[in-house]
DNA sequence: TACACGTGGAA
DNA sequence: TTTCCAAGTGT
């Protein structure tokens, strides 16, 4: 009924129905919850899982409610209080967010969408994200949770792209319902469908409220074909090292040196003699880790 | 466009 | 055990 007097796609109505009844109860997504924690729990989630991010969230929110709270924070607290989430820089930046914010936005988070991906460490996902569950606007919030649904449900294949596509950007436009309400329901419901029912290695497509309408089940879920899926090499990376050399600099207060660092990322795992101090000085590069003039280096203050 | 960037749990 | 994967961004 819905549907035929304001066009929608037919996924439009079954996807919102089952995010009503089948939505997780975050605790960023409760009624009144202010955008600056919905922005940190949308920047946390950025490639980590919620049941990792949701303590951190925690914490973070008590401890720094407000932009200005956090912006007044040295950059090593806040990186140390980002503890194992990962792409610690995330940290450094949502802190950097804080201070435009503060400077340039009177301390309330902008809501317009320009303004908001004009931030550091936020962009086309999370600008979009905030808009949209934050504020009501209606804006594509294209996810890989969502863009695997529409890989399925719409292109009939069995994973996305490695990397976002222009078909990709303008399928998702062309979902979007008109009215902003329903854009944002369905915003969050397609992406909840991706995350607990239509997910990468074995979907729920029994639970699936739009099987009798996915294209991919139309065609007999037919394995991924196309460029293989990017893997995520690790053993002897520079991200190990970097995360090893960050662990040790999170563990303490007291500046760490050379000696300490080679303790905390030993030969045994390095690729090669210099991969160590060439990660060291890529951290002091990023801004995650300062040198003292002792020689000596601790997160930056 | 393709790659670098952390971390740890599930299969 | 190894591999896969998780609400991306910046260069």
């Amino acid at each position: 009924m819905r549907q035929q007097t304001t066009g929608e796609h037919p996924l439009v109505e079954p996807v919102i129905a089952w995010y009503d009844a089948n939505a997780r109860d975050l605790p960023w997504r409760a009624p009144g919850v202010p955008a600056w924690p919905v922005l940190i729990s949308e920047v946390m989630l950025q490639q980590t899982p919620v049941n990792r991010v949701l303590p951190v969230w925690r914490e973070w929110v008590e401890r720094w409610p407000t932009p200005a709270a956090l912006a007044a924070e040295t950059p090593g607290e806040v990186i140390r209080a980002w503890g194992r989430l990962g792409y610690p820089r995330r940290a450094l930046r949502l802190h950097e967010a804080a201070g435009v914010i503060v400077e340039r936005h009177g301390g309330e988070l902008p809501t317009d969408h320009a303004q908001l991906l004009a931030l550091p460490g936020i962009g086309t996902y999370t600008a979009a994200a905030v808009a949209t569950f934050a504020y009501g606007q209606r804006h594509a919030v294209v996810d890989v949770n969502v863009r695997r649904v529409h890989a399925r449900a719409v292109t009939g294949d069995a994973h996305p792209q490695n990397n976002l596509s222009a078909a990709e950007s303008a399928l998702a436009q062309r979902l979007l319902p008109e009215h902003p309400r329903t854009a944002a329901r369905w915003a969050i419901g397609v992406m909840e469908l991706g995350a607990l029912v239509c997910t990468a290695r074995t979907p729920r497509c029994g639970d699936c409220p739009v099987e009798h309408l996915c294209a991919w089940r139309a065609a007999g879920s037919p394995a991924h074909d196309g460029p293989p899926r990017r893997g995520q090499a690790w053993a002897g990376t520079d991200r190990q090292v970097r995360g090893k050399l960050m662990a040790a600099l999170r563990a303490t207060r007291t500046p760490l040196t050379a000696a300490q660092l080679r303790e905390a990322a030993p030969d045994d795992v390095l690729k090669d003699p210099r991969q160590r101090e060439r990660c060291l000085a890529g951290l002091v590069e990023d801004g995650l880790v300062e040198p003292l003039p002792d020689d000596r280096y601790r997160l930056p203050h």
